[in-house]
DNA sequence: CCTACCGATCGGTAGG
DNA sequence: CCTACCGATCGGTAGG
């Protein structure tokens, strides 16, 4: 009766995962219920099972599409043959365009991977570690091209991921700067500091 | 007859609160169970409730604890008369120690802080933002007196939190440096940035 | 501190 | 896509 609405180029599980991923993002994962996610949807809890095939499903789905867009990312920026400061500062413009328009599915891969079962976890984590290693990998060579400041690699790719996520609460923020002065106002801590 | 230990200095709530911290750390408080919980503290579920109210109290215990942390921090740092940018340096060298030392109360607050129920959840939704907020009037006074970069001063104290809280996944790396190493590297990255 | 138990809610299935 | 329902597990209480 209640049918799902779904346009031409999106399915109806498509549909699903996106309002998942929003609730999600709301309450955490495990914090969710079928019957909450089935009431955004408008259908009934047992509807749902039509279209996925277990909650976990949804999450596994909002992961490993995340992950996938990451890679794509990364793969683009390895190619290029820009100098390496110039790499690291796509990886940090990519990762800040993402918190500021695709923020909820961010938050939610980055608070609830560890929710995944086996052999997702396994696989999830991997994938991570070496999206992570790559991005290490540049900042390396930048350091050896001395355009780069000699720190840990490791540290630093840790900083600039986390840093980033931060932005998520710039969504709820009383006086909201512009999305691109945020972009910028980062970049300059991050590649200049905030010393003078 | 299965006692909870408690040394002099803690109590049983004290105990119950500690491993609750590790538990929700582990799992997230919505995917931890109080059987869970008692299981881990050595007695059955039911016998946990001789010492505290609710699963949510415990949650509350972990918020407004670190909160009291933050705050008695941050106090001192005020009162300090160094230069700004050595109250940042502070400000940053206090988070890098907590996320060092105590990570696991410090992601739960994080993480899980969402899940407070009313009164709680706004109280400690102000505090949190007082908090940033007393981070930012330090932040806009080095400004002031141009020892800090021309910046946003909201966006430098997202960034400032946020790329700290990076730290907690340094536990688990494999190759890991020093925590003295670690301090000094992100020190360098903030204040002085990525760039050469 | 435990045994025994409660009502509520969970993810998911059967059958149409 | 819905009604009806299942077994499991949840937070929490009574009573000793």
């Amino acid at each position: 009766m209640a049918k799902i609405k779904s346009s031409k180029n999106t399915t109806k599980k498509e549909t699903i995962v996106e309002k998942a991923s929003k609730l999600f993002f709301e309450k955490g994962f495990s914090a969710s219920s079928m019957r909450d996610l089935a009431e955004r949807v408008g259908v009934e809890a047992a509807s749902l099972y039509n279209h996925i095939r277990s909650k976990e499903e949804l999450l596994q789905e909002i992961c490993f599409k995340a992950a996938q867009h990451y890679t794509e990312n990364i793969d683009a920026i390895e190619k290029d043959d820009s100098p390496f400061i110039q790499k690291i500062e796509k990886i940090l413009r990519f990762h800040i365009d993402q918190m500021i328009n695709n923020y909820e599915v961010v938050q939610v891969v980055d608070r609830d991977w560890k929710h995944l079962s086996e052999p997702h976890l396994t696989n999830y984590h991997n994938e991570r570690r070496a999206y992570r290693k790559r991005i290490t990998a540049i900042v390396e060579e930048g350091i050896r091209r001395s355009e780069v400041k000699d720190i840990d690699a490791p540290t630093a790719v840790l900083i600039m991921l986390h840093a980033v996520s931060g932005i998520e609460s710039w969504h709820r923020s009383v006086q909201k700067i512009s999305a691109k002065d945020l972009e910028e106002n980062i970049l300059l801590i991050l590649l200049k500091g905030l010393g003078k």
